[in-house]
DNA sequence: CTGAAAGCGCTTACAG
DNA sequence: CTGAAAGCGCTTACAG
């Protein structure tokens, strides 16, 4: 039972294959008797056009691909990354592009060349990459948007979130909650975000009069639940023999991670230990204290993404660089709302 | 900057385009000097096959698409689903193939229509779908495997858990550390899955001479954390009353829900109550305190059916199913582990 | 061992 | 308004 192609419909309808292919796309002349009958035989056979001969024709397939780098799982679930996947996801479909998600553990080249061969209309890479595999795509000529990338490459196009301005305003409310001495778990520095939150919130509480103390700062190697709770074990001693009121952690996964621990030690949140977190990935509201955090427009780096790829795609004359989006702080329990 | 294509390749190698083809491929005889010829050439002009005219020729895409029926968001960053999704993407790429991933928030034949037309070689199904879009998917002779979907239809080849059997898990955890009175949390009971989890537990309740009774089991609309958590809080005056020591929800997310709300009560979990879920969400193990839960195999279902959509793409004689996968118990604090 | 030819399923000028 | 022809970039028999 293959499925029917132009071909046939032309046959069944007596017209010429060119004649099918004018009515379907709808540019071009066709008579009203011609039309009506390709339609009839079209809805009657079920035809769908096939993409892949579409795609060889009009060199475009229509498809775009992700990219995210991820040494290990979570992948497309991945708490904070997964919302861009999503909102990529939906934005897409709107736009009419099927989407390919992929990973790279290693970063190779080789999920690169997975999409080069399969000639997607351009690429939306997550995360930050090498310069190398940068260099490699650009090199191929398909279009690409970065997202959360932590490459500073001129010319990439990138949608970031404004990390420093983020930080400030975590180190801002728990300096106006009156907490004096905040102990600070910083993700991987390496990564520009990690990095940025927490100059921001130095740089605040300098201004404030009240710096953080290197003495309070802990530097986490992954940035994940589990090295949050590792991490505030370990430094538990410290903390408290610096009597801490606060935790910051440049993101949820860490925050949580860590206040697990200190509720695990009978520690009162927030009334023995504020936390705040950056991200506000979905569990940070459902935590038991929920988490007070900042709050990275997922939403709009993903649909962004996709509508900027969109317009680079077509070669729109002056695409609109969404800029750098601007993160707000979400206030809840682990800092005492409600 | 075109990408070169075959043609290219021959010119500037001074062979035919099949001589490329065939080195290329592997298939056919070439002579060492052609050969080392043409695979330079291709490395000077880093020349990449077009999937797409590939696809044309040979009627296989090696792409696949995943079919997610979601109404709402998250998609791919579903705590369940995700985490199959990620098994799928891992797999596929071991496999040689390229993942589509697309949503459906209606249902409706569009996203369907969307995979037939850029003939992917099989699709996975995941969730629950109607029955119209499986006859239509079947209708359009695609390959495709079902995963923790709940259509009982004849000959679609499904994977799912057993989900029976875990409800009966829980049951007997929870019987051995003594709960007589336990509140149920159920999911939705069209989907097979809160279904089968109920029943399951009931049933061994029963035969422990336990049963549970009418007052301790409330239906909920859906199956998420904001559901669970708006349940218990209105049905917190019967669960005192009837003097519950413990809760079960059919799936994580009810349970965490449900948890949350308890502890802000002042409830103490487990010493006041013990809670169960069923999934294992990567949640579960990091909330405060801890799931316990039935674990369900997500990663065999991810992985076994892209091999198996495989071995159906590739006409194995024969597929072996992969049958229903057992769950496993996952002890943690909120039943009183350590 | 190698090349010319046909064909995968479409679209797009170009004649008529 | 319509059809024949060429072509998108490959692969695959088929001759030689």
């Amino acid at each position: 039972m293959d499925n029917p192609t132009i071909k046939e419909i032309a046959i069944r309808a007596g017209v010429s294959k060119s004649t099918v292919s004018r009515i379907i796309s709808g540019k071009g002349y066709s008579s009203p008797e011609a039309r009506d009958k390709v339609l009839e035989v079209i809805e009657e056979l079920q035809y769908k056009p096939n993409a892949v001969a579409r795609a060889m024709v009009s060199q475009r397939t229509h498809n775009i691909g992700v990219l995210l780098y991820r040494q290990e799982l979570p992948i497309a679930s991945h708490p904070f990354y997964g919302k861009i996947v999503d909102a990529i996801l939906l934005e897409a479909a709107r736009l009419n592009y099927s989407v390919f998600v992929t990973t790279d553990r290693d970063m190779s080249y080789r999920s690169a060349d997975f999409m080069m061969e399969k000639r997607v209309d351009g690429l939306i890479l997550i995360s930050r990459l090498q310069q190398n595999v940068i260099d490699y795509i650009t090199n191929f000529g398909v279009p690409y948007v970065m997202v959360n990338g932590s490459t500073d490459v001129g010319g990439v196009i990138h949608i970031v979130n404004q990390d420093e301005a983020g930080g400030r305003m975590a180190a801002e409310h728990l300096t106006e909650i009156g907490h004096e001495r905040i102990f600070v778990i910083a993700g991987p520095q390496p990564h520009r975000s990690h990095h940025s939150r927490l100059k921001g919130f130095r740089a605040f509480r300098e201004e404030a009069g009240k710096p953080v103390g290197e003495a309070s700062v802990r530097f986490a190697e992954t940035s994940t639940f589990g090295e949050g709770y590792e991490l505030m074990s370990r430094h538990y001693g410290p903390f408290r023999a610096g009597r801490h009121t606060a935790v910051f952690a440049t993101n949820d996964m860490l925050a949580l991670g860590a206040m697990k621990f200190l509720l695990e030690q009978g520690t009162r949140i927030p009334e023995q230990a504020a936390v705040v977190g950056f991200d506000d990935v979905d569990f940070a509201a459902m935590f038991s204290p929920s988490l007070t955090t900042v709050r990275v427009d997922t939403w709009e780096m993903g649909t962004g993404a996709v509508r900027l790829l969109d317009e680079l795609i077509r070669h729109e004359p002056d695409v609109a660089h969404p800029g750098q989006l601007m993160p707000r702080l979400v206030v809840r329990q682990s800092t005492g709302a409600r």
